[in-house]
DNA sequence: AAAATTAAATTAAACGTTTGTTTAGTTTAA
DNA sequence: TTAAACTAAACAAACGTTTAATTTAATTTT
């Protein structure tokens, strides 16, 4: 199954529209129109929708090859690693904030018959990065023996999500005119802000 | 609009459903199966199936008086109100997670015609309560200074939400076989963890 | 207190749309 | 000439909602 020009334009608006309204919110014929082709054609090319939106979902995470290992090198401190890897991961997950918001709400369904595997890998393979870190940090002394690894992810994760999916809040209460003031505002503040506080978390004297 | 019996039974089947399966991937009939009704006492109740999500929406929010004022004292110390306000929060939050999922999915929705003016009011009232608590650390030199007071309340929630939208992943990590796991998993460690991390935020050295 | 009356609650069936998918035919390109 | 790309139309199923009839409960009248 090779991608084509068409097939990656469907998956585009296909992405778009999911996240802006949900999968079971969009419809085959919504899709359809905003693509600029016959409906008959998401069934052509992949099979289904759901088939649509897993198709969609390895077409990005392939994009998702390890710039981490060629970044982050053995010399560098256990928080100097820490704050790479939020840097990497931060910008990852903005630029595929729409992917991770459909993943986010249709893998906790109930009813779901999506193959996320794939994404899960990924996940997990995160969780296993950030442990080592600590871990080593912990080891040398630089890092508090307290703190349990595995919830520094959520915090990290769960402050730029939580940011993300209260956009419209945010760039009210902080005059964020347009998509490039965002942008900006989470490049030069929030994730500062994250790393600040796992920073914080990681090495302050009680 | 009185509050009867089978309305309230209908509201929580539905934010359950709702919250499971997402407002669009579930349907009335769902809903009527499982509340044990007629279809059309939805409609017959409440309208529609949009307002009968505002209906759950405001019943759900109604609970929400202000225990805040009652528990934290001016006696208190700014990093004691934090803790607090964290305690409190995370735990009402946690009791209302169904809800909360809800809202923070539709209310993301372009196509969204809900009305969730009410549940915006609260989550201002809480961005300001927060904000005075740590501008008055601030101003007693007990806080840093450098610290977006915005920006602390997606690392509180946004940590706590992370958590509960991949618990699945979090179960088998750290091994919470049931529902009451996960409960004192939340009240011993997540809420401790979020109120550690914020009290080295705003007071570590550097 | 019993009967008659009225209102509310509940039902099954039907409404017109919209859903995802398939078919059968046509156009385009190799 | 053959395979791939594409289309319009049709498909059955599911959707939210409405209708009209019936049962239940409450109120009023006798």
């Amino acid at each position: 199954m090779k991608l084509s020009e068409k097939k990656i334009q469907i998956m585009e608006v296909a992405e778009k529209l999911f996240a802006e309204n949900g999968f079971d919110g969009t419809s085959v014929r919504q899709i359809a129109k905003a693509a600029d082709i016959n409906v008959a054609m998401i069934s052509y090319y992949f099979g289904s929708k759901e088939k649509l939106l897993e198709a969609m979902l390895l077409f990005r995470i392939s994009d998702y090859m390890s710039e981490l290992q060629s970044t982050i090198t053995p010399a560098m401190t256990p928080l100097e690693k820490i704050n790479c890897f939020i840097n990497i991961v931060i910008t990852r997950v903005h630029r595929n904030r729409r992917m991770h918001k459909i993943v986010n709400f249709e893998y906790t369904k109930d009813s779901r018959t999506i193959d996320f595997d794939k994404y899960i890998d990924q996940k997990k393979e995160n969780y296993k990065i950030v442990e080592e870190f600590i871990k080593s940090g912990q080891q040398d002394g630089s890092f508090r023996k307290d703190i349990t690894p595995v919830l520094v992810v959520p915090t990290i994760l769960g402050t730029y999500l939580h940011f993300y999916y209260n956009k419209r809040f945010f760039q009210s209460v902080l005059t964020l005119p347009d998509e490039a003031a965002i942008e900006h505002y989470v490049h030069d503040t929030l994730i500062p802000h994250i790393q600040n506080t796992i920073k914080a978390l990681l090495t302050y004297e009680k």
